[in-house]
DNA sequence: CTTGCAACTTGATGTGGATCAAGCGCACTG
DNA sequence: CAGTGCGCTTGATCCACATCAAGTTGCAAG
């Protein structure tokens, strides 16, 4: 699972393809919104599957939504979540290899993806938005390896409750080391996320709250009481700047 | 650790940067041509180091590298292979956030970063090209994460074998099934690619040998008699058109 | 050829997280 | 407001892989 850096989106636009052309001028955006249309997913409900063709390609809006493969076993992984203002989808090639999946009501701004490749084709500064969000998105991927790859499931835990302090957290107006964010998935997309079970991330959660690196409320509602704590925890050495 | 699909590469021509660009007119070419220099690096010498300055981008033209990042107490996740055709690089970023080390003698095509960021900026081919590689990258990480999440020991070691297989083996003219391929990597360096100790991935590949899903000459040669067999040990339901 | 060493293999033992198995509690539903 | 069930927590046991510890092999340099 990784997560991106959140985009500069342009908050009070209701034009949210602002995600994908940042510095689009008035010409280019009126492109865009001519192909444009809006759709609502439940949650739980699949948004893409992987290997069906693909029509569109899209900017979440609203909600979260998680990249997963499943082998033919039942063992799942999820590869991504996907938050407000990321982006989904595979120009140029008709299938994608994962499914994607609604975890909340989730509403899409939706491009037809043979008129979005044109206009990637046409106007080089959105080709050249997607590939800078595209580098960025690879680059969270291959920072999440080591969290896959080498981390101990409390680790793999922390650091991703770190991820998601940094892209949903709303810090504390008076102690802004402290933030609070609710948590999109359930516990069971938090192990197949982690690539764990889902008793271990809850014994984890458990355990980090015990030791007062997080405090709940609910099922979903979590306190970071302070940041710097969670980055030991997850073994992050970086100064917040990027992804976690 | 994700492997991206080989691209085109135009092999009996001496300017490899065609891997950027493979549609480019004679004039884009020269263009590229103008800002371009070879470098060799040794075995085991380092290429960037994580968070250093980056002065240019890279195609590799020969040899092998690892992209890898390691935590404090020394543990290691080789989050990607380099081989001939890759890209290397991060435009619009000064740094990356792994370190990239040669494992063979490598041979690089460097592109000034600045210079290659305004061809970029001026040279859609070349902008839409890297997309589409930059996507294939990504694709490729996120498939790879099912591996490091959730295969044991066994399949890591035959998606890795087949991932190498596909991209590097040549197929026995008899039998185009059987496939022969030298590692570029050691068990060390396969172990942190593939999140595991390097004990547990020798044994692995003992295993394998010893029920007949490889064989091996000398430490680096591996000889795949049945890719399909090794297919179903990495639990890859793939036609092989896409990456391991 | 022989020497030396790094890379690899194999074995014995330990342990973190998976698996199996109850409960618990919060959010709907009637 | 009681009933129902899903999502979560916690406990007991097991096992795959890590760790610790010898060997062995292949390869390069002399």
């Amino acid at each position: 699972m990784a997560i991106a850096k959140t985009r500069d989106t342009c908050a009070g636009c209701p034009i949210r393809h602002r995600a994908v052309c940042a510095y689009c001028d008035a010409d280019e955006l009126a492109m865009l919104e001519r192909i444009k249309s809006y759709a609502t997913i439940a949650p739980g409900a699949p948004i893409f599957f992987a290997r069906e063709p693909m029509r569109h390609v899209a900017t979440v809006v609203t909600g979260a939504a998680v990249l997963s493969r499943t082998l033919e076993d039942g063992r799942r992984q999820i590869s991504g979540l996907m938050l407000p203002s990321d982006f989904i989808g595979r120009p140029w090639r008709d299938t994608i290899s994962y499914d994607v999946t609604a975890l909340s009501e989730v509403v899409l701004c939706r491009f037809d993806r043979k008129a979005f490749e044109t206009i990637l084709r046409d106007t080089p500064h959105v080709a050249e938005r997607l590939l800078s969000m595209t580098l960025d998105d690879l680059d969270a991927a291959r920072d999440w390896s080591v969290v896959l790859g080498r981390m101990a499931a409390r680790e793999r835990v922390s650091a991703f409750l770190l991820a998601l302090a940094r892209r949903l957290g709303t810090p504390d107006p008076k102690v802004p080391e402290r933030v609070t964010f609710d948590l999109p998935l359930t516990r069971e997309a938090i192990a197949d996320a982690l690539g764990l079970t889902l008793e271990t991330a809850s014994r984890q959660m458990s355990a980090l709250r015990r030791d007062g690196v997080i405090e709940t409320e609910g099922r979903t509602r979590v306190v970071v009481p302070d940041l710097l704590r969670l980055q030991e925890e997850a073994q992050d050495d970086d100064d917040g700047g990027e992804l976690g």
